[in-house]
DNA sequence: CTGAAAGCGCTTACAG
DNA sequence: CTGAAAGCGCTTACAG
């Protein structure tokens, strides 16, 4: 079921088949409706694909996170989503797994396909190789993390004023005994929060749970990861699958961060090559 | 750059470097060798989306679901594209927003897309159209709710056993008071589970919360939503964004049900035409 | 072991 | 307002 069986079924040549299925104009309005209900009768579809691939555009852009299910990561997607919706085009999805390799594979795999452009959730490896990609002319945008050995776009929440507010927010109701229990301070996100903490609390001292104290009142030791709970008051970022009433959490927006990174892949899909995008929560790597 | 630039770079034709590509045999070692470094240099990648369009066939599947940031939904995203990256597809996702004219739109747009197969989470509307695509020969398959007015393959999880087996947990730990509280009857879901608790309790009364009771101890009224908490023990499908501690589910187990849709499908790609598929919880419509 | 021609389903550029 | 030809980047079927 192609253009071509539309066209003998309604007595017209491929072109005038196209010019309907395209919404172009000049087309008689009679032999318009008649292509238009051959087309019916006939359940056709045009193959889109090949549509793209004369057209020299794709009609889809890519997504690679780490792992779909994570809350984090598909509330992302799914403002992804809404702003490929806008502009017409398809997501493709991919979850890496938080393999290096099949991170490079799966990158590799979308930037063969009928894609327009990439937002990607990096794993802490080298994204080198995506360099060529980009050269090439593939839009390609980072989101969450910056990625390594990468001059690129990216977006990021800043986890450094966030960390530092959290911690400030509690010294303000009167909290005096503070703990920060971050992840390994080798990582990007782990690093910029330890930072906004100290920015807030000053080291106290500090133990391989990453400890930052101030006035401590009831020296007992550092306290436990899971004794945070409502009385003591607590902050963190992102939600938790369970969490014990009462701790508030330093929220990432990740609609908010996949919205940005998403329009402006969309800008740069479009052309545009200003290296100062005014768009919030956008930042050139560093 | 396409494999044109590679095959004059190569000094060779246009079919030794497809026939490289592709990993055929019956080429030169030498010759094989010159076009791999004449790759390497030019940086070339080869078009899938020409090459899915020569050799019909598309090199993706479409996952349609309401909402891809909701944990049960993601799940089975995950779990499709784990199945889906076994059998070297890529995945597109799309979120219908419960929005039965989106959710149409998206269908049609994902079928005409370089897609060999759909898995759908239907939102509680006419599915009839996408009986066009399955005649068409498009592998579809629908999961988690059966579709309306249409015969396809669907992929349930036992809602009704599942219930009943919930309140019998409750009965069996010496419970008596029991509630029950789901989604409208209206829906696939909420009516199947209706039907499972009142296997195990029979209907002692019923408010427009649907409530189900055995042998009240304390009859106060019906239990509220809210008050579901440990010591009263409770049951509830899927997790909850935030669990009471203590609520215990009964789990659909996304992964699995993912896992098998995705599977069936493939077994559709490949050209399986039975009506029995003995796959875990793949059903026939009714 | 290698290549020239035709074709996948569509659009572009041109001619009438 | 309409159409015949060429081309998008690749593979198929055939010939050498």
């Amino acid at each position: 079921m192609t253009i071509k069986d539309v066209a003998a079924h309604a007595g017209v040549s491929l072109k005038t088949v196209s010019r309907v299925v395209n919404d172009e104009n000049g087309v008689n309005p009679r032999t318009r409706e008649a292509v238009r209900s051959s087309i019916a009768e006939l359940g056709f579809r045009r193959n889109a694909s090949a549509a793209g691939l004369r057209q020299r555009q794709a009609g889809g852009i890519g997504l690679i996170v780490e792992d779909i299910s994570e809350p984090f990561q598909s509330a992302i997607a799914r403002a992804v989503e809404r702003v490929a919706a806008q502009n017409g085009v398809l997501l493709f999805t991919a979850s890496s797994s938080q393999d290096a390799d099949r991170d490079r594979e799966l990158t590799l795999d979308l930037s063969s396909r009928p894609v327009d452009g990439l937002i990607i959730i990096p794993s802490n490896v080298d994204h080198g190789y995506v360099t060529k990609e980009i050269e090439a002319g593939l839009p390609v945008v980072f989101i969450d993390r910056p990625a390594v050995n990468i001059m690129a776009d990216t977006v990021l929440s800043d986890n450094r004023t966030g960390a530092r507010k959290g911690a400030e927010h509690l010294l303000k109701h009167g909290h005096r005994r503070i703990a920060f229990i971050g992840g390994s301070t080798a990582f990007f996100t782990g690093s910029e929060r330890h930072l906004g903490s100290r920015d807030a609390l000053g080291v106290v001292r500090s133990s391989n749970c990453t400890i930052h104290g101030k006035q401590p009142q009831h020296p007992r030791g550092p306290p436990r990861a899971h004794s945070v709970s409502s009385p003591t008051g607590s902050r963190s970022f992102d939600d938790f699958e369970l969490l014990n009433p009462g701790v508030t959490a330093v929220a990432q927006d990740p609609p908010a961060m996949g919205t940005a990174a998403a329009e402006l892949l969309f800008r740069r899909i479009a052309g545009d090559q200003s290296s100062a995008p005014d768009c919030a929560g956008a930042h050139a790597p560093y």
